[in-house]
DNA sequence: AATATTTATATGTATATACAAATAAGTCAA
DNA sequence: TTGACTTATTTGTATATACATATAAATATT
């Protein structure tokens, strides 16, 4: 009943989760039913419900009808990784952002990159490529091919100002992606563009970013391998 | 007032993400009110907070008493990744899984590991080394140290038949975790290891696991750059 | 004009009640 | 023993009501 500052259903959900991180109950077993608990609490099962719904949308319990709640097996390990906007990465570690336009071209895209965006034949695509700094070295180097069929506005775009990541999550701000990571080693034209070693280690990123069936855009990035490092907690 | 099979506030909560993707609200731009998005759906005020609620928690809207609601400004993008467990990674692609023990003593651990388990000097670590096989090919290089006063039962362990990594997550399974993933170059330890080319890029995860101020392990995970990917959704 | 105070309003939470739906467990029939 | 059926239990959702709380906007004060 609210005995705190923080209101009832955060209390009893962080006793709860306090109480299966210091293995109260452990996982797989069978956590008290809402009916009871909310009589422990002193509160209504509505309250009691909110707060193990909230836990099993986290993933740290699992609920069943007629079976009850239990703490979840943890079978393997999920990372979340934010993947900000480029200009904020580097900005975010004290350095100064700086853009350079490479490319910015209309072409028939290869094989691979024609089935990426899933394009007919004898269509054209927008490449745009370009590198970013951080404090005058680099930081990341961008091969992008967008899609001008679904976003035809790009086409009339320089990308001198604004770099094509930041412009195109204005321009579609919801979008679905999936991220490839890898290593993969410097080549000479890599080596020139990241001011590396040729045979330096690369920590690559591709992402397919896309909206219902439409492809919208397919990305390479590509950072100095030594330098970059991609943290994710919990 | 529950029209479809789904339940009313799940409807409600569709048919505003469908809006907001669509576009018939912009990014910054308010939404109706709570009250008045009722009285739209013909339900009651609690069913809509339910419905918004969920989108501010998954970050597709943001709320603000007496402001309201408001479609979020997209900073980035969040890639949620899956580290399952070695062997059921393999075992996924279709390929055989072997693991071989390279190493399993109570050692000193040096300086940086020492920090890492955050352990008093002078005090012994178990250091565990294995090798995990996709079809006899060297497939995950696994660097281990276990911190012996949080998990003593570690040091009757043998390791020969289970790998550390499943034995701990059956051991301690409810763990906060930190990942740190980067591109590396092989030396020459590591190129015998893992049978590839000395200076050929992998792929590294570095996760330190603990519960409540105390860490449990510090592992370093190396696959060869051009045969691991590391695939997320969303 | 700048600052402090008040007010109005949208969201946030708690609770009681009612019913829906899934399903574990128990019962019965073949 | 097996499979079909029933029932009892637990969670899931909807709603009305009441009050709490943050804060934008309006108002008063200096």
């Amino acid at each position: 009943m609210n005995k705190g500052r923080l209101s009832s259903f955060q209390m009893i959900k962080d006793d709860l989760l306090e109480k299966i991180k210091a293995g109260h109950w452990l996982p797989g077993e069978t956590i008290p039913g809402e009916e009871s608990l909310a009589v422990e609490y002193g509160c209504s099962r509505m309250t009691v419900n909110r707060a193990i719904r909230e836990l099993a949308s986290e993933g740290i319990v699992e609920r069943r009808r007629k079976a009850g709640t239990r703490v979840a097996l943890q079978s393997g390990r999920s990372a979340k990784i934010n993947i900000s906007i480029v200009r904020k990465e580097i900005e975010a570690r004290g350095a100064t952002y700086r853009y350079v336009l490479l490319e910015n071209e209309e072409r028939f895209p290869p094989e691979g990159v024609r089935a990426k965006l899933s394009m007919k034949e004898k269509e054209k695509a927008l490449h745009v490529r370009c590198l970013h700094f951080a404090d005058e070295t680099p930081y990341q180097y961008e091969d992008r091919w967008i899609n001008l069929t679904r976003v035809p506005s790009a086409a009339q775009q320089s990308f001198e100002d604004t770099n094509p990541n930041e412009w195109l999550i204005q321009e579609e701000p919801f979008l679905e992606a999936e991220h490839v990571f890898s290593a993969q080693l410097a080549d000479e034209q890599m080596a020139d563009l990241l001011n590396v070693q040729i045979g330096a280690a690369l920590f690559v990123i591709e992402r397919r970013t896309w909206q219902g069936a439409d492809t919208i855009t397919a990305v390479k990035l590509s950072h100095p391998g030594d330098s970059y490092r991609l943290v994710s907690r919990g």
